[in-house]
DNA sequence: CCCGAAAATGGTAGCGCTATCATTTCCAGA
DNA sequence: TCTGGAAATGATAGCGCTACCATTTTCGGG
């Protein structure tokens, strides 16, 4: 498609400039440029002469010269590891309804989990000069903090706490998590204990935590499961052939959670209705809503993804919040475990 | 945090531009510039010179000055209702994959259902002037449409393909997917249907060619069941009360078969085994794979979403390519009717 | 009716990069 | 050794806007 035959206005199609504004309302190109961004400082006569020849002419400013001007790009950058996983999905929808109405966008990057192109794509984002770095996880390379650090802006390392963060942290402790659901089966008579998620650092942490309650409490050596695909048929599929015997299994989300308990009643392992005491203990963490809508419901560490973002948001926009919030987590019993 | 704390060498801090390199590197700016974009062009000798330099100040490019000065963003705008929504997410997804690799950002933004919000948004998007616009369903507004057609830009409308779309659509027919349920329905002896969903244009169109199957089969008069919420527990109540005789509901999406396949049961509706016939058939939209691993399992429209995102990135950068694509859906008929 | 300060508007000079020409360097072939 | 065209590099002029300061206009109070 050509320009030409896409504009209203077939004769000076060219997408109008502050310039061509001007002239048509016959001030200076500063004073259409103040109707824009600070309408209460021009007199109302002109401004309606402004406003009108915005209209007429259908003009959209170029943010893109008027961040090169005043060094503001009104823009932040984020980075997820993947965007097709519902609960950061959350966490990029709550900080977007806290950046957005204040005029900010969100530039959208995935590292895929790969170290490489978090480093690659980090370098991308920073190269479009975004106010701040809003990410799921901390950085992984030396090359990506060294960046960061670099580029002299607010970073925003969220669903973790690291020890030393580039700059500012929002999340929960997973280790912690771990601990809590290894004390819960503990508690709850479990033996053959169970771990399975992917090996990224932050379901690596909630793992640690786990085996060091399982040993606290003197249970057998709790296993891990790797998982590396997304899927939640495969992390049941993984778990029923590798760790047949287990009695009790923390999945690092709950999809997996809900694709094991699946896979256990197709295996005839769950029994008609909801045991009092099922015989593999499940929990998940996320609390997705399909978690509660399940038969057994699923057990869960509640985290507040949208509450994350939210104040990764906060904290992006203003570097003199205090640089690290722990929003903590809850564990939610329900029939699975 | 100041900038000067944050930066690896205290002395010269700011952050260095292309002349800071090409200075270092005893050569003019435009060498510097090659040797980023082009550096099959420069001879090897002043190429490692460069890098040498670039590595050393830790230069990343501006490419808010690169835009301005070459009218090319290297981004793209991407309109979705809302992120939080998983079918959505595989969308962004998709599109994600096939334009990054390709050096072109992702600006997200979100409309929320509301009309006002997406034009508004719509402004925002295009003042940073991506080089394709990509959004979930048609723009709504006509304001909208003229600042699409007025950007003179690719325009990709998805999951639904409109008579007269501003420039390309990737989808399915969303009346004819109403239709196959309707007709579903009708076959497997239905007589009392029922829709679930919101009252946007798509689910709208689903609805209606869900009636026109009832009416072609002389059945009752569907019912529509109106859901605000993006929750399944409350799709799934919704229906309970207000269409308790309900024999056969299309849900307008998977979330919401869920949630009412979960409400049923809750109000023992649902026998302790999936029934060969059940007493009320549930079809779905989208094939998450939650609806895999539910219990009954569940019957739904299967819809590609990351599939569509990938073909409307592709149209999105290639103007030449195909300007309507059809994707289509298929009827997975599971045991929820 | 004048004065001075506030309100409104404008001129100038870049922001950091790239497009578009030069211009210079290099080197194979005569 | 000289030539001519390709390869490599550079000078210049903006891209469309805003920061910064200067200038003009307005208007209430003496």
């Amino acid at each position: 498609m050509d320009m030409e035959s896409r504009s209203s206005d077939p004769l000076k199609s060219p997408v109008p400039t502050l310039m061509a504004v001007a002239r048509m309302a016959g001030v200076s190109p500063i004073t259409v440029s103040r109707v824009v961004r600070r309408p209460d400082i021009v007199s109302s006569a002109t401004r309606l002469r402004v406003e009108d020849a915005i209209r007429k002419l259908g003009y959209v400013p170029n943010m893109v010269a008027g961040s090169l001007a005043s060094a503001r790009t009104k823009s932040v950058g984020v980075l997820v590891p993947t965007i097709a996983n519902s609960i950061f999905a959350d966490t990029v929808q709550g900080l977007s309804d806290v950046l957005e109405p204040l005029g900010f966008s969100v530039i959208l990057a995935q590292s895929g989990y790969d170290d490489q192109r978090e480093a690659r794509t980090l370098a991308a984002l920073l190269s479009r000069r975004p106010e701040a770095i809003i990410m799921i996880g901390a950085p992984v390379t030396a090359e990506g903090i060294e960046m960061l650090k670099r580029a002299g802006i607010p970073v925003v390392e969220t669903w973790e706490l690291p020890e030393a963060p580039v700059d500012a942290a929002v999340g929960f402790d997973n280790h912690d998590a771990g601990v809590v659901v290894g004390r819960h089966f503990a508690k709850t008579g479990r033996r053959r204990l169970v771990f399975v998620g992917g090996d990224d650092r932050r379901a690596t942490q909630r793992w640690h935590g786990f085996i060091e309650a399982a040993r606290k409490a003197g249970l057998d050596e709790p296993r891990r499961v790797l998982i590396e695909w997304q899927s939640g048929a495969g992390a049941g599929a993984a778990v029923l052939a590798s760790t047949p015997d287990a009695d009790a299994v923390f999945a690092a989300n709950d999809a997996y959670a809900i694709g094991l308990l699946s896979a256990l009643r197709r295996a005839n392992r769950l029994g008609p209705e909801p045991a009092a005491v099922p015989e593999v203990a499940v929990v998940g963490l996320g609390d997705l809503e399909m978690g509660r809508l399940f038969s057994p419901t699923v057990s869960t560490i509640r985290i507040d993804g949208a509450a994350i973002g939210r104040a990764a948001a906060e904290l992006a926009l203003d570097p003199a919040k205090p640089r690290r919030i722990d929003l903590g987590f809850e564990l939610i019993l329900r029939e699975s475990g």
